[in-house]
DNA sequence: CATTTTACTGTATATAATTACAGTAATAAA
DNA sequence: TTTATTACTGTAATTATATACAGTAAAATG
């Protein structure tokens, strides 16, 4: 899918928004209001290429008929993540959760599904899914992702420095993971802020 | 707030499918068109009711300009239970989490915040959120929501006979609650589907 | 029994919204 | 350097939509 353009992507946003708050899509008005455009038809070129590019589409005779493509709509769900590219390709991706504003997802960029019962003390059982944060404010005591050497792994980190970095399952059975930052090569990829278990 | 009649609910029910399928609300000609209404003022008219008993907001001017009321947008959060009443009193209700089609809550029709940690070996902690489906098929090894004598409980069933209930807390610390459904009072108010966690 | 509420049909109109056509100008791609 | 893409202004027509007004009829309420 080509990419958006600045201006593109702030339509997009600005359709996701309207929808989140109002509950219904912008007008051409309303997107010409907002953005300070003299001409709906401004708001309808953008939209003409967006849907052209993949992300939205948009229902001939409708009023507010645009319509977020799947990929827009929810929050990916990771299920195994292949070796090598990054955990948000395409490829890793299970489905997708619709966003839900409150609660978890507000803060989570994707789900991961847990394999292994390394964090049983903490909850985090097999097959649940772990609502994962991206970002580089990773604190010791906290849950991360982390990958090493191209594997990806779930645990809490327990000492952080540039020497050392000591990752600890939550489970008696399996011993502290610790990584020598200069020789493996490490990545956070985010932090655990929240859960999902189905049970059903 | 007023109940709705059953033409109403009907009405209301139609807009929330149009809203989760199509992604906006009807405009009054839609739901002519569903419901068989040959003048776009009937349905203009039930918008009107609906609005005045409190379960929608309609905006004057804006096309599709239907906004749900809070309490029809998501699945209703409960803290903790008020003796006596029902679990789904309007009091227990500590706020409410839209509904996301998929994995959890097409099927949960509450959640129910976790006090205690009597589950914990099942991963089920301290604050957690546990997404209830009102059931009578309540069966032996699943994680069932029961009130007890006014006391709203979560437990694994263990045993389900007339003369004897057995509930069992997955915590070593914890002994099995046994129950006499002809001596207490029991109740089964449903079954564990999902677990939703905070901890960002 | 009178009155209100519910549940519509039918007509009409103002306005909200989509959408086509004709341009301009800057930038990116071939 | 030609062509396509991006990013708009401006005008206008058609259609989509909201919404008011005038009724009818059955059922519920007081």
């Amino acid at each position: 899918m080509k990419d958006l353009t600045s201006r593109q992507r702030e339509i997009l946003e600005l359709i996701k928004s309207n929808l989140k708050d109002k509950g219904f899509p912008p007008t051409r008005a309303d997107i010409s209001r907002t953005l300070g455009f003299k001409s709906h038809n401004a708001a309808e070129q953008h939209l003409r290429a967006i849907e052209k590019k993949g992300f939205i589409s948009i229902l001939a005779g409708a009023s507010r008929g645009i319509v977020l493509n799947e990929e827009e709509k929810g929050i990916p769900v990771i299920g195994l993540v292949a070796a090598g590219g990054p955990i948000l390709a395409q490829e890793n991706i299970e489905k997708r959760i619709p966003a839900s504003q409150s609660l978890l997802s507000e803060n989570v960029d994707y789900y991961l599904r847990v394999k292994g019962d390394s964090m049983v003390d903490v909850g985090i059982f097999e097959e649940d899914l772990i609502g994962v944060k991206k970002t580089n404010d990773i604190k010791v005591g906290s849950v991360v992702v982390a990958r090493i050497n191209d594997e990806v792994t779930v645990k809490t980190l327990k000492k952080l420095s540039l020497e050392e970095v000591i990752l600890k399952a939550e489970n008696e059975n399996y011993s502290d993971i610790k990584v020598n930052p200069s020789v493996d090569e490490l990545n956070f990829e985010g932090t655990c802020v929240g859960l999902l278990r189905n049970l059903s």
